[in-house]
RNA sequence: GGGCCUGUAGCUCAGUCAGGUAGAGCGUCGGGCUUUUAACCCGAUGGUCGCGGGUUCGAACCCCGUCGGGCCCGCCA
């Protein structure tokens, strides 16, 4: 069974109706790991809402956290919000100074970081309702949760203490006050009058703050169980930070119950690393961001990677040749018979779970249905565009006609994007030598040396275009009774200094004619040196 | 100190929860495709399942130990 199916199956036993949560800190830069919490929650609603059940799926905008620190991204101006809610903060402008003006026409620090993430999830189909923390709070929805906190502070502590073996301060309280200046950092509670918190801050200010009007916020632990509580998750994916033993989702399960509910159901998931990076970290802009990435692939791969992985499993993301094997593993399971497969006999109990879980998870990679036409895998589309610079050669060489669909555009689009990005692998990158390789020439065979005379003679009268090429090759071979395979070797190892290669024809009628002889003929001379 | 994940073919990994003759893709090698020659099709190659014990008729899988890799426990997905 799916992953997917199986939390679905999870949620099936606890009853028919579901809110299944996710949430993150728009503290900078999203990057692709932020996407596999949310594609992770898009999934498991997906599934239990196959399973019959009656599912919402939100993701909470965690806008009432504070700024922490000024990031290597920020100019140090902002150390000045240190402490200061992300959604009262003024956005960064492309230097990372505070950007006023964008401030005052209503964009805050979160809002900036939100919105091209909120365009990537349009584009990877995930659409859910956005809760939006700081306005939660101020519209009161923490009200109820936030004074039975205040009122069971002790009880909250000991079970912080105990759970999390952290030890908290004496005058920690249940409820962060925003003092004078807008921070929540050092300031220190004095008092608690239900729903009225007093508090002085670190210049000696004392204030007064409304917990049911949000002038503050819960502090992480209390605040995770209490938006489970008012907005009634009952399920939710978290990083493995959370999941650590005496972790936040540990205390949080104890905690929600003095809200008078029951802790929602868990998945912990593994992080996405970079290749040969380590974890990607938004504030050491190590980071490949989601609308990056899909600037080079289609959706649907970034969906199929985390679809096809466990949660559990980290997941290495690869920008280089990594992309290619998932996006061709991709295309090959879309042109899979899942029906005729299941049908086979003797099927393991195992292969019959693989086909499942391959199934499951293209289905819920897909975003539109699957066109016929369009399936061409990466490896080729990337020769093709390298060796194409008009579209329509690209879709001639697909057997598509004039109007390819707008699916394939795209990706063609996205590919030569690719091929010119710092990511496009070297391996997939065609060269065409200027001098001749001695170490390929070093490899031609008998049969090679044999048929070279013939393909520069051939080559250096034809018509210089597709066709043409192609006969001569084909033609020199014959000539010679032998393989065209032969030629065919001759001429890769020569202009590309490789074996095997993508289909000569195209790529030689685009370059100049007497260059390539003139390599041919240079080539020649080297391999009856020895 | 506490906890999690991970070690299986040259590479990337599945298979471990429900023990039953070691799998896939890529790569490599061979063949085909009278030539979409990095496409496509067929075939072959390839692993003491990190190591040591235990349980069992039977262990990659369960238990104990051990070595190596990654990571979490203030904030971070």
């Amino acid at each position: 069974m799916h992953w997917s199916d199986v939390v679905a199956q999870r949620l099936s036993e606890r009853g028919t109706k579901h809110i299944v949560s996710t949430g993150i800190t728009p503290s900078g830069e999203f990057h692709i790991g932020h996407l596999r919490e949310i594609l992770t929650g898009d999934m498991i609603s997906k599934a239990a809402k196959k399973a019959g059940l009656d599912v919402e799926f939100v993701f909470i905008v965690d806008s009432a956290d504070p700024l922490r620190k000024v990031y290597s991204f920020l100019d140090d101006s902002y150390a000045q919000y240190i402490g200061h809610q992300l959604k009262q903060i003024p956005p960064p402008d492309d230097s990372g100074c505070p950007d006023m003006d964008r401030f005052s026409k209503g964009i805050s620090y979160a809002d900036h970081f939100l919105k091209p993430f909120k365009q990537a999830l349009e584009q990877i189909d995930v659409r859910p309702r956005f809760i939006d923390n700081f306005d939660s709070y101020a519209s009161g929805k923490f009200a109820e949760t936030a004074r039975i906190a205040c009122n069971n502070a002790d009880k909250i502590r000991e079970i912080i203490e105990r759970v999390s073996s952290r030890e908290l301060s004496d005058d920690w309280f249940p409820w962060n006050p925003i003092d004078a200046k807008g921070s929540i950092d050092g300031i220190t509670v004095t008092g608690w009058n239900d729903p009225i918190v007093s508090w002085i801050d670190s210049e000696g200010n004392e204030g007064q703050s409304d917990v049911t009007k949000g002038e503050g916020k819960l502090p992480w632990r209390i605040d995770w169980p209490a938006k489970w509580a008012w907005i009634g998750v009952s399920m939710e994916p978290f990083g493995k930070d959370h999941g650590a033993a005496g972790g936040s989702y540990d205390t949080g399960k104890e905690i929600v119950e003095l809200f008078g509910r029951n802790a929602p159901v868990d998945l912990t998931y593994e992080w996405i690393s970079l290749r040969g990076q380590g974890a990607m970290s938004s504030s050491s802009g190590n980071t490949v961001g989601p609308l990056e990435a899909l600037s080079l692939v289609p959706p649907e791969i970034l969906r199929y990677l985390v679809a096809s992985t466990k949660p559990n499993k980290a997941i290495e993301f690869d920008t280089g040749m990594g992309l290619v094997n998932i996006a061709d593993e991709f295309e090959r399971t879309t042109s899979r018979d899942f029906a005729i497969e299941m049908e086979k006999e003797g099927l393991s109990r195992r292969q019959m779970v693989a086909i499942e879980d391959a199934k499951t998870a293209l289905e819920l990679s897909l975003i539109t249905p699957l066109e016929e036409a369009s399936s061409v895998t990466f490896r080729h589309l990337a020769m093709l565009a390298q060796t194409k610079s008009k579209d329509e050669d690209v879709w001639g060489s697909l057997g598509v006609d004039q109007s390819p669909p707008s699916t394939m555009v795209e990706r063609l689009n996205r590919m030569r994007t690719w091929i010119n990005s710092r990511h496009f692998p070297d391996e997939l990158r065609i060269t065409i030598l200027e001098q001749p390789n001695r170490e390929a020439i070093a490899l031609l065979d008998e049969d090679n040396i044999a048929v070279l005379p013939q393909l520069i003679q051939v080559l250096g009268s034809c018509e210089w275009d597709s066709a043409s090429i192609q006969s001569s090759i084909s033609g020199a071979a014959r000539n010679l009774e032998t393989s065209p395979r032969h030629a065919y070797r001759a001429l890769y190892l020569c202009i590309m200094g490789t074996e095997r290669g993508p289909r000569l024809p195209a790529i030689l009628s685009q370059l100049n004619q007497n260059s390539i002889v003139t390599l041919l003929n240079a080539s020649l001379a080297v391999s009856q040196e020895s």
